[in-house]
DNA sequence: AGCCGCTTGTGAACGCAGGCACAAAGTCGC
DNA sequence: GCGACTTTGTGCCTGCGTTCACAAGCGGCT
């Protein structure tokens, strides 16, 4: 019961009802109208997560002089299905050898292609309080592509107050700070109540990409791409699990089928 | 293009690759052998990581005064669908009132029950850097459900010094602790090269939920439910976004699909 | 009291994503 | 230079999750 596949339910945020159809839906023609423009849009989201996952795997393995990986391995590190590893590596083209495998800096090479990570992607945070100043002194973003180079907020106290080595701006700088340093992802990490206006102000300057941290519902125009990441809800859902074992376990034959062949029963399995 | 669905690749780490078919597959019979209990194994996980989403804007309704609600004005709120919603709410039952929509009350109630909310999650954070932290500070947990009852950390100066209320100790002391305490959910905020081991130890101490911020692919038993948030995973899928637009958009008729019918065609949505 | 309109709950259809399994392809050994 | 082995890339099939659309059910209005 512990794995499953991992398609989910995410941080997109949804918002007008229609659309859905629209994106995937387009009448039918979708592959039709354009071969090459369909290819990066036809790249399922799931996949580009995955993308991502593999793209730090091997990051890792370049680092530690590897080579060339198969697809047996770098699926075993990065916790997915061989099969489905190298599907998602065919969405971005054929970079492998049959017989061989894949060669490790090609790989991240075309995966950050495909990511668009060879331009870096300057993030502006807005909310600096108790995780604002995590993720503006975070180190992992930087080194990833991804340098945060705009703080915001609005107490008077933060004001110019450098955190993580970045001077903390007030909101109403926002299209100003935005425009100059070329942000074009913004973070944001206020109160919930804040959020909204927030993302209003972030989009009207022109970013196009938010990730959202207060548990709010955004609500933006259909160009604007936003992910959320509600902490809330992953600690839910793994109550709900909890939930669902406790009413699952006091069932004598509940479990049957996951001891089967699930789970090493007495303890052991881990293997790592 | 700002939507679609939302199930997306998100939290779930994979890892052998049989239990799937263990999972949900079980020969067929899955139905069969007791109808109730597979009642709770049947909620998609995607519909409880939905749910969850009710559950806040139902209590932020509740504090409001508001008595009852429509599935339509409930989805807008929660930015789904409301055919989408109102499956969802039949997975756990039918507490709607046909030509009226459903008591907020009630919903919430049952949303929690389903989500195991009923009895409090003891929540224990290992890692008290900056996002520990943030975590343990963070006061949106306690309020619903998920009292933050324990700190664990490596470094000596950190030993018993309060965060957020709660003294960190040693992560020797875990199973002490976490047992002491009952914890059910264990947070891992350290660095990768230390996040394998203190899940081990997590796990060893009895926890069978974790929360893993750590941009690594946890190895765990088949009876523990690992979850993952990956923020650097969530900038490069915006970043992909980006990329993807940049070669979309100076195309010239890239968009007409999604601005078709994309748009809230019949008025209706925002009304934030 | 009966009818009308509104909203729920769900059956059925559709589409995407995942997994299996194999043919194509290229390498290495002899 | 050829054969056999290894691993990729992908066609096909299966199944979940989403959406549509409508019948059933309930309250209110006349
Ligand atoms: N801290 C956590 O671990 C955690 C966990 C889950 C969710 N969240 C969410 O993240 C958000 C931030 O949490 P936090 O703990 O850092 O909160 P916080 O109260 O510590 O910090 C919020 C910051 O936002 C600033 N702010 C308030 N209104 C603003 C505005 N209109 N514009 C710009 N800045 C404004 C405040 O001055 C403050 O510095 C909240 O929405 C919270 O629900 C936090
Ligand atoms: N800070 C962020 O915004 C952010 C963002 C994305 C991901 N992350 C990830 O979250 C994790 C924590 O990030 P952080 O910024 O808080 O790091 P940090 O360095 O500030 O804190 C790490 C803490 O873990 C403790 N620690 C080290 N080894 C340990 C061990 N074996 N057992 C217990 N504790 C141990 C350290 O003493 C320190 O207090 C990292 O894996 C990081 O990649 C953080």
């Amino acid at each position: 019961m512990a794995q499953r596949g991992q398609s989910d339910a995410a941080g997109r945020t949804p918002r007008a009802p229609a659309e859905n159809a629209a994106e995937i839906t387009t009448p039918m023609p979708t592959i039709n109208g354009n071969g090459l423009r369909d290819r990066a849009r036809a790249i399922p989201e799931a996949a580009v997560a995955r993308l991502a996952v593999y793209l730090r795997v091997l990051s890792g393995m370049r680092e530690q002089g590897v080579a060339s990986v198969s697809s047996e391995e770098l699926s075993g590190a990065a916790g997915v299905n061989s099969a489905k590893l190298r599907k998602d590596l065919s969405y971005i083209g054929s970079y492998g050898t049959r017989g061989v495998g894949y060669e490790v800096e090609v790989l991240v090479d075309q995966i950050e292609r495909v990511l668009g990570l060879t331009r870096e992607q300057s993030v502006a945070v807005v909310g600096i309080g108790n995780l604002g100043h995590a993720l503006a002194n975070y180190g992992g973003f930087p080194g990833r592509g991804f340098p945060v180079t705009a703080l915001f907020d609005v107490d008077p106290d933060l004001m110019g107050v450098p955190v993580g080595g970045i001077p903390v701006d007030h909101i109403d700088d926002i299209p100003k700070v935005c425009a100059a340093r070329e942000v074009t992802i913004g973070v944001i990490a206020t109160p919930p109540p804040a959020a909204q206006a927030v993302c209003d102000r972030l989009v009207q300057a022109g970013v196009e990409c938010i990730l959202n941290f207060a548990p709010v519902v955004l609500q933006v125009p259909e160009t604007v791409e936003v992910r959320k990441v509600d902490l809330a809800v992953e600690l839910q859902i793994l109550s709900f699990h909890v939930a669902r074992r406790a009413d699952h376990a006091p069932d004598a034959d509940a479990t049957p089928a996951q001891r089967v062949n699930g789970n090493a029963p007495n303890g052991v399995v881990v293997r790592r």
